[in-house]
DNA sequence: TTAGGGTTAG
């Protein structure tokens, strides 16, 4: 059955003049203002909430001659873009009983529809609907599905859905489906792949543009490869590809997590030079960055001069603000804005009341941390798992114990699935308190789990047991993660050289050294510090001369801890000051 | 021309 275009009516839509319009409802003034202006009038802006939608769609489908799948297209998106992708079924359901006609664009949003449910096996049950009536699936469909693996966390369908499209010669691939599989790939962790595929993409007739150098770059920053992601960006601006906002933005959080301020302030003015203005996720980026530093009084500085731009900042800027009040144990300030926020209507989620908890525990006051977790659900908002670990991380610093166990019982039986992070804090609170054996065997209890622990809950289990004197177990522990497919990271290496250290087992502290090295994984500056206080305690001040030097060249310094052990070395043995001519300098750092 | 792609907070 084919239907007449509706912006060839004049002006007038046949479906809509069998409808009778009430003045009150938002969606019939939407009808109205079609009726008016023809199918180019956005009745999108009109239907406001999922009422707006329903009732549009029931009356849609009374209108003789039906409308064109086109329009209820538009009102399909629209219903996605408020996330009530149950009603688009149930509605698409409705059309097909109906027999309305339909067409690759509204099955490709089905397709999409469903991955966004993430139900992407439901995804592909729409495929035979294709095939029944006709209708070729195309790039948009494929883009779709690789897209609902991604969200699912099913890399490896995605990847092979994608080799096979191209292998079979399916569908070729074009920026959009390149730039899916992109960012599928490095949102997953995997960058060297996301940068592999851009070297391929260049030797292909699909030439990567402006979203795929974007995402790679973002990916490069994201693992702080700032100098590549800058090569990157030079070879984009080369090939006559201009960066835009979003290009920027990612490179500026680059720099930001890597402290690296003076390209912060290159490319920010770099970027108001191409006329390219920061908006708000731009100084959010900057603010947020700054506050992990300690900067907070710069955070607000930038803050204002968004202000006096006109930029207003949004949750998420005051949410970082707040964050950086409380690193700094300033939960009051931090409830300030919070109060300031709630004045300005913006409405509080969960993550700022989780960062305000998180404030309350820092200054050990859990009291007041519980008192805001009963409120969140006062206010329309509810507590997640992440929530629910800040509190018994809290309890657990303040050294309640019981409680700390009673919480985790009750946000069992409250529904919450404990995840990583839960089992680490209370296996970190177990080992913090010496509860070493009641740590192991919940440690042991977690077996099963431990196919998907990650490196960073092991370092709480090896960390514990160094702290406990269990160096033994902790190595044993260590010896076994490649054969769980972990990676020891910089972390894992600084606790057990901390705990040979501590022991005076220098020499075996040197073997981890080495180990860490042929592992590719670079000392760091927790690392020098551990090592210089380890010679310093076992009084080998020629040793820790050397190592103190090479930290200086290597662009390191002593932390707090070290400076007062080797200050206290230098009051009892003035000599050694003459030992370490540069000092003054390490001092100053 | 109704479908699919990139940036910020716990």
């Amino acid at each position: 059955m084919k239907r007449i275009p509706l912006c060839k009516c004049n002006g007038t839509i046949p479906f809509l003049s069998f409808v009778a319009i009430p003045r009150s409802c938002s969606v019939n003034r939407s009808i109205s203002a079609m009726s008016k202006f023809g199918v180019n009038s956005n009745f999108e802006k009109e239907v406001k909430c999922l009422d707006d939608a329903v009732n549009l769609f029931h009356q849609m489908v009374r209108m003789k001659p039906l409308p064109s799948v086109v329009d209820f297209s538009k009102l399909f998106k629209i219903m996605i873009s408020m996330k009530h992708y149950s009603t688009v079924l149930s509605h698409f359901r409705e059309m097909q009983k109906l027999g309305i006609p339909i067409n690759v664009f509204i099955l490709n949003i089905m397709i999409n529809n469903y991955c966004l449910m993430h139900h992407v096996d439901c995804a592909f049950s729409v495929l035979p609907i294709y095939l029944k009536s006709g209708i070729s699936f195309n790039v948009v469909t494929f883009t779709a599905l690789i897209r609902g693996f991604f969200a699912e966390n099913k890399v490896k369908d995605a990847v092979e859905l994608f080799k096979k499209l191209v292998r079979e010669k399916i569908c070729e691939p074009n920026e959009v489906m390149y730039a899916t599989v992109m960012n599928g790939l490095s949102k997953k962790g995997h960058t060297q792949k996301t940068l592999s595929l851009l070297r391929l993409m260049e030797q292909r007739s699909t030439k990567p543009d402006l979203f795929i150098y974007s995402i790679v770059i973002d990916a490069l920053c994201k693992d702080g490869y700032s100098d590549d992601a800058i090569n990157l960006f030079n070879e984009m601006k080369q090939k006559g590809i201009p960066p835009d906002i979003l290009t920027y933005s990612s490179l500026i959080d680059g720099f930001c997590k890597l402290g690296q301020w003076e390209k912060v302030r290159t490319y920010l003015s770099e970027m108001v030079n191409h006329n390219i203005y920061p908006d708000v996720r731009t100084f959010t980026i900057v603010i947020d960055g700054l506050c992990k530093e300690g900067k907070v009084a710069d955070a607000e500085e930038v803050m204002k001069h968004m202000v006096g731009k006109g930029v207003e900042p949004d949750i998420i800027t005051y949410t970082a603000i707040m964050d950086g009040y409380c690193l700094r144990g300033q939960v009051d300030r931090a409830r300030r804005v919070f109060d300031f926020m709630i004045d300005k209507s913006i409405e509080p989620n969960i993550i700022c009341y989780s960062v305000l908890i998180k404030g309350y525990c820092k200054k050990k006051k859990v009291a007041e941390a519980m008192k805001l977790l009963g409120e969140i659900s006062q206010r329309g908002s509810k507590p997640d798992i992440v929530t629910y670990n800040t509190i018994l991380q809290g309890l657990f610093e303040v050294g309640r114990i019981g409680d700390a166990k009673d919480f985790y019982v009750e946000m069992i039986s409250l529904g919450f699935i404990p995840d990583l992070y839960t089992h680490g804090t209370l296996l970190n609170g177990y080992f913090k308190y010496g509860l070493v054996e009641e740590a192991m065997s919940f440690f042991d209890k977690l077996e099963r789990k431990r196919e998907n622990a990650n490196i960073e809950f092991f370092n709480v289990v090896i960390n514990g047991l160094c702290k406990n004197g269990k160096l033994d177990k902790a190595h044993a522990i260590f010896e076994k993660l490649s054969s769980m497919g972990l990676l020891p990271n910089a972390r894992t290496y600084n606790t057990l050289i901390t705990g040979f250290c501590l022991k005076g087992l220098l020499d075996e502290s040197k073997d981890m050294l080495r180990k860490m090295e042929d592992n590719g994984c670079m000392p760091d500056n927790v690392t020098y510090n551990v090592f210089v206080r380890g010679y310093l305690r076992c009084n080998k001040i020629s040793e820790m001369t050397i190592l103190l030097k090479e930290m200086v060249r290597r662009g390191f310094s002593c932390d707090a801890t070290t400076t007062e052990l080797l200050l206290n070395v230098i009051r009892e043995n003035p000599s050694v000051l003459d030992m370490i001519p540069k000092f003054h300098s390490i001092k100053k750092k």
